[in-house]
DNA sequence: TGTGTTACTGCAACTATTTGCGATTACAAA
DNA sequence: TTTGTAATCGCAAATAGTTGCAGTAACACA
């Protein structure tokens, strides 16, 4: 998913390309990797005084709910990035230096496969982020 | 873990046994399984007027640090249950049920594994709740 | 049993997020 | 280009949870 792309489903879908959602748009793509949600909301309100945070969630909420960006709790928080084209992923974050890592979901795929034929649950594993410590911190330590 | 246990616990490392710190216990103690903040709260309020919602956050990140009580995430809401003397457990908790099925970890133990191996990455895995759609739900559709 | 220390509490203010509502505006159709 | 209308917005209020602070009370010790 692009910045283009993601302009095309909003349109395709028929919903309005107001400034503020372009905005938005603009801000999770040009950022490298996920953003938090006040990041975002600050950035936002220098391009566009009047923007309000409330703005800022729905049209996240928005996005995510046609799949432009996705949604990664990291901590408590919420974090957006545009949806990777390569497909989903995962992330190992690490709880004492906040690094973030990507993580294959192949990696996954034998744990749901054992949810699903054991017990016929099919879990939703889509982009999450698992919390830990990673190899740095723990040998520094 | 029981109420007995969980009293001996805050004694031994210099907690002062309070009412509400006693309230919050057995109402834990009492319910049958995950209870939710307000639901512990309006509890508590029923037995002890002066009750304030701080005091339930405080008590139970206190009995969460101790060990005493195990907290789950569901949905975007905490819960807590008295910690499972038998070890630990997690939950696939249904989207669209509201259903809670306990998993052994064992069902973990492989993926931890694997991160700790290939990444050195120890990954958090204590009494978490994996999100998805239980067998009953996904038949009945 | 009485007293001092300080852990703990209630309260109120604060943060993060959501929601109702009345005003604005994107955009389809004229 | 103008206009009608529903989608969207800004704002303010509501909800879940956290935190600083000044007063209260648990409990160690006299
Ligand atoms: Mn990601
Ligand atoms: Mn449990
Ligand atoms: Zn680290
Ligand atoms: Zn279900």
């Amino acid at each position: 998913m692009d910045h283009e792309q993601a302009v095309a489903v909003l349109r395709d879908k028929g919903y309005r390309l107001t400034p503020q959602r372009l905005i938005v748009l603009s801000i999770v793509a040009d950022g490298a990797g996920h953003m938090g949600v006040d990041e975002i909301f600050q950035s936002a309100k220098t391009a566009y005084p009047y923007m309000d945070v409330a703005t800022v969630y729905r049209t996240l909420h928005l996005f995510r709910n046609l799949g432009v960006v996705t949604e990664v709790a990291i901590g408590d928080r919420l974090h957006y990035e545009l949806t990777d084209p390569l497909g989903g992923h995962h992330h190992m974050v690490c709880r004492v230096c906040d690094g973030a890592f990507n993580l294959s979901p192949h990696y996954l795929e034998e744990f749901r496969n054992t949810l699903s034929q054991e017990f016929g649950f099919e879990p939703d594993l889509e982009h999450f982020a698992i919390s830990g410590v990673c190899a740095g911190c723990r040998d520094s330590n």
